[in-house]
Formats: structure tokens, C-alpha cells, sequence
DNA sequence: TGGTAAAGCTAATAGTATTAGCTTTAAATC
DNA sequence: GATTTAAAGCTAATACTATTAGCTTTACCA
């Protein structure tokens, strides 16, 4: 007895990040919590709302560690800070990382509400360099395909050679900030 | 009779994009090709077996895409050209494409050997831009983030507003150019 | 103290991969 | 043409997985 909703995930939580998404299964879980599997089915519904619970928990701690670090920064404090955020939060919370990436099937409107709230504060930076309207939108495209890309290559063990990332990710943010800054110039030229 | 490996990875590929890598399973697939799971071992070890063919094979069919496309031109015709045809792969083999993300565990030497030639082929248009050394191998990461993180939201359903998506592709690899053309500049000072 | 609702349980069904070992088929050799 | 042999199929069995139905226990509240 004792158990519901809320200790579920947070064992969920703990599974992934240990033992991989993939092998987190409902039978898996139970034993963790020492009950039989189909008892799971009275605090979740079933292994897609365990999905679903672990996407929304990603995308939240996700956006937890954004707001955190750009709170007080702009441009380019505020840009590095944000994508080297990510980029820890996917090294140090592989498993929930993982899950923040399924995409949303429609009418999961609790998932695509998290999305949002990430995406709002990605567009928070960019108003920072000045652009607005469909620029802002994509450069926010833009840079999410940055930082997704990199982030989700290296968490795939895509980068192999010993080269600092690090530094290969600053280079590729360097180069998008002047983009942008250059961009916001042309835009709205100087008394 | 008359079935082989090649055979049955055919019947994957389809399968694959038709239903989704994930309802590629062995019990589909031998019911697709008329014979009983178990006799798919005769062809394929299991269902990783099935799963490192079909990686290969998308790795195979992106760089074979991406050879198609960029031979004969350079620079921008050749960065541009190389992107969107990596994202048109995406989009008209949605399986393949999905299989060709999952990374090589190691000791899968086949399943590295494409990797390493579809990364050659990036490295070949860089070139073109006119940087070398570490300065290729950095760029050639930012431009596989780029590139992988763009196609791959825009696979997942990331991208939901009406914006024009290829101009947000069109203008990335704009600042991306720009950027490179700049560096190389500052490298090689004119005589 | 007794009732009630939540939280657990067992049992059963259905789908998945996988292995062992048998049978058939087809081709190659005598 | 008959016989041997290897490949390619099969069935049966095991072990996972999720899921549903329906029963039992537990804890709390009136």
C-alpha cells in the first residue's frame, strides 16, 4: 500500500536513467517497486501513459534547467548558457532525456503544453538579439535543430573522434549569433 | 523455398515505411513473406540481425542519395543540394531513414564502415568551402547537427507552426555558409 | 464496529522473440 | 534414374511482454 502516481514516475525516472528507456517496462517497474505489474495499472494507464507521464517530466525538467540558468543572462550569455543547460541535462538524465523526445500523438495536450512552455523560453533568448515576427520564429527553429542535433548525435555516441566538442559546439552557436545579430541589423537599421 | 537475406531485407525496408520500424517485427515480417517466424533465422540473426541490416542499408541509401546529388557541384550548389536531399530521404523512406538513427553498438564493424563513408561525404563538401584539420572536423559536426537536428523534429512532428520550412532550413544553412566562408578567409590571408 | 474505496492480488489471454529439433524440398552426385 | 546432402521450411516449447477481469485485502472514516 502507499504507493500512487507520483512515486510511480519517480521510480520510472530512476529506471530510465539507469537501465535505458527501452528497458523500462511495466514489469520491470513493478518488481523495482515490489508489486506485481498489473497493480501499476491503478496509479497509470497502462505503458503509453507511463510514456506519456515520463515525456511530460522530461520537457518539464528540461525547461526547469533553461529558465534556471537564462534567468538575469541575454544574447550571447544567455544562448551558451542555455544550450550547454541542455546539453547537461541530457548527459546527466539520459533515460528522462529520452523520453522528453517523443513526440506528442495528437490529443495529448498535456505533452504539447510542456513543449510550448519550452519553446516560449527558447524565444525569450532570441528577443534578447532584437528580431521578432517570423524571423524570431525561424531562428527558433533554427536553433532548437542546432541544439537538438548536437545534443541528440552526441547522447547517440555519434561524435567518435577525441576533438573538443565543446568547442565544436561553440563554434556552431557562435556562428548563429552572428547570423543573428547581423540579421537584427539589416532589420532595423540605426538612427 | 527461395527466399534469401536480401529478400527479407526488402520485405523490411517496406514494411518499415509502411507501418513504422517500430511494428517491424519478426512475426510481421515472416507473415508479410508467407512463411513462419522461426524460419526467419535461416536468413537473419534475430531480430537484431534484421535491425543492424536495415541500419546499413539506410546508411547506404542516405549516402548514396547524398553522392547523387552533390557530385559536380561545390560550395553552396553542393551544401544546399546535400541537405535537402538528406531531408527528402527523410521524408520519402520514413522507416529506413528511422532505422539509419540507430547507433552502432560496438563491434558492429559493418554498421561503422557506413557511418564513416557517409561522413566522408560531408567532409568532401566542406572541403570545397577551402578549411582543413580540426577546422573541417568541427564544421563537419555542426553541419551533421544541422542538418540531423532539423530533419529529424521535422520527422518527429517538431516543427508545427505554418511557417515555411524549407526557408528555415534555407536561412540555417545560410549563416552556416557564411560562417565557413568567413573562417577560411581568416585562415588563409590573400596574397 | 462496520462499511467503503483504494490498492493490491491471481488467473487468463494475447503478442513478442528465441531455441531445439524434425521434415520437406531441391539440387548435386553417383 | 536413384541416392545423398544441405538448405529452408516447419512445429513445439519456453520465456518474456502488456493487458483485462475479477477477487481480496487493507486502511480509513463514519
Amino acid at each position: 500500500m502507499g504507493l500512487n502516481a507520483e512515486a510511480v514516475l519517480d521510480a520510472a525516472e530512476l529506471l530510465a536513467d539507469e537501465e535505458g528507456l527501452d528497458a523500462t517496462t511495466l514489469a520491470r517497474l513493478a518488481a523495482r517497486l515490489g508489486i506485481r505489474s498489473p497493480s501499476l495499472y491503478r496509479h497509470v494507464e497502462g505503458l503509453d501513459g507511463l510514456r506519456r507521464g515520463l515525456t511530460i517530466r522530461g520537457l518539464d525538467e528540461a525547461n526547469r534547467r533553461l529558465e534556471r540558468v537564462t534567468v538575469g543572462r541575454s544574447r550571447d550569455d544567455a544562448l551558451f548558457a542555455l544550450a550547454h543547460a541542455y546539453w547537461r541535462f541530457a548527459r546527466e538524465r539520459p533515460g528522462l532525456y529520452a523520453a522528453s523526445l517523443r513526440a506528442a500523438r495528437s490529443g495529448e495536450n498535456d505533452v504539447a503544453r510542456s513543449g510550448e512552455a519550452l519553446l516560449s523560453t527558447v524565444l525569450a533568448v532570441l528577443a534578447g538579439y532584437g528580431v521578432s515576427g517570423n524571423e524570431a520564429l525561424h531562428a527558433a527553429r533554427g536553433l532548437r535543430a542546432i541544439i537538438h542535433g548536437f545534443v541528440s548525435l552526441d547522447a547517440a555516441g555519434g561524435f567518435r573522434l577525441k576533438l573538443d566538442l565543446e568547442e565544436s559546439l561553440n563554434r556552431l552557436l557562435a556562428a548563429f549569433s552572428r547570423d543573428l545579430t547581423d540579421r537584427a541589423g539589416i532589420d532595423e537599421p540605426g538612427p
